[in-house]
DNA sequence: AGCATTACCCGCACGC
DNA sequence: TGCGTGCGGGTAATGC
């Protein structure tokens, strides 16, 4: 369900309610949500007690940073974050709670069981392979030219791929190369500087538009985003390019549904 | 052999 | 009813 702009927005709003609140106790009803520590029991031991310091994000993961360890949520297809009430029973796909000392429930919710939480004393060993964030200045068009140049490998997989860059997902990735003028089975290699400064601009561009607007709400999950209304390729097929009219295109590339322009995005 | 790239697959809800 | 599809990524399989 949620890159980059949809976890920033859920940071945004969790922040104000979660900074300075602690944790009175842990529930898991899908253990299988738990990635570390691997039992329930050692995971309510462990974050029981905890005050919640920070509410951040780094790629795709939403991070809550305690005296004692990290939290980390990947929420990946379908989970969500939503409040119960106080003593309000856990709804039918809510697979782990966290009661707060103000007697609010905070429900990871996640139909699909996709998603996975981890609680550490050290994010390295999940954090440590992701690649730059694209909104930070590290991720320059130098870079991405060099970085392009070295791989011999699709566009779209590669951006997709957390280890090469961040926080893009299928939406934004087909949002930024539509943006960009570029098909995304082009090979990297074959990208020109004018062209890597061309997707390096239209990446932030997507993201930064995604975030101004909340992120993105599609399907029956997330809520409250409104960049869907602003697609330009994204679920579009069949319908006219908003720049040149022409039908939207769908194929498969690496298994993931790709929508483009095919007069504006030419191989 | 060893690295880089690709395919499979995991629950569930929804629309056609 | 049945089938295709999906805001993701770990791991097995394959390619170079």
């Amino acid at each position: 369900m949620p890159e980059l702009p949809e976890v920033e927005t859920i940071a945004r709003i969790l922040r104000p309610e979660l900074i300075g609140r602690r944790i009175v106790a842990a529930q898991v009803y899908w253990p299988r949500t738990l990635a570390a520590p691997a039992t329930p029991a050692e995971f309510g031991r462990a974050l029981s007690g905890e005050t919640i310091e920070s509410v951040s994000r780094r790629a795709k993961y939403l991070l809550l940073l305690f005296k004692r360890g990290n939290l980390l949520i990947h929420l990946r297809m379908s989970g969500d974050l939503r409040f119960l009430a106080a003593r309000e029973a856990p709804g039918k796909h809510d697979r782990l709670t966290l009661t707060l000392d103000n007697g609010r429930i905070l429900a990871f919710n996640d139909p699909r069981k996709f998603g996975r939480i981890w609680f550490l004393n050290d994010a390295a060993p999940v954090l440590g392979r992701l690649g730059p964030e694209p909104l930070e200045d590290n991720f320059s068009a130098e870079w991405l030219y060099a970085a392009l140049q070295a791989r011999h490998r699709q566009l779209k997989p590669l951006l997709l791929d957390q280890t090469f860059l961040a926080g893009l997902g299928n939406i934004y990735t087909d949002e930024a190369l539509h943006l960009a003028g570029l098909h995304p089975a082009r090979i990297s290699a074959t990208i020109s500087t004018q062209e890597a400064v061309r997707l390096h601009q239209a990446i932030r561009a997507a993201l930064t538009a995604g975030i101004d607007n909340n992120g993105a709400s599609i399907d029956w999950v997330y809520r409250g985003g409104s960049f869907q209304n602003h697609f330009r390729v994204y679920g579009r097929t069949g319908q006219p390019c908003p720049v040149c009219g022409a039908p939207i295109q769908r194929i498969v590339i690496g298994q993931r549904g790709t929508h483009f322009c095919p007069a504006c995005q030419l191989r």
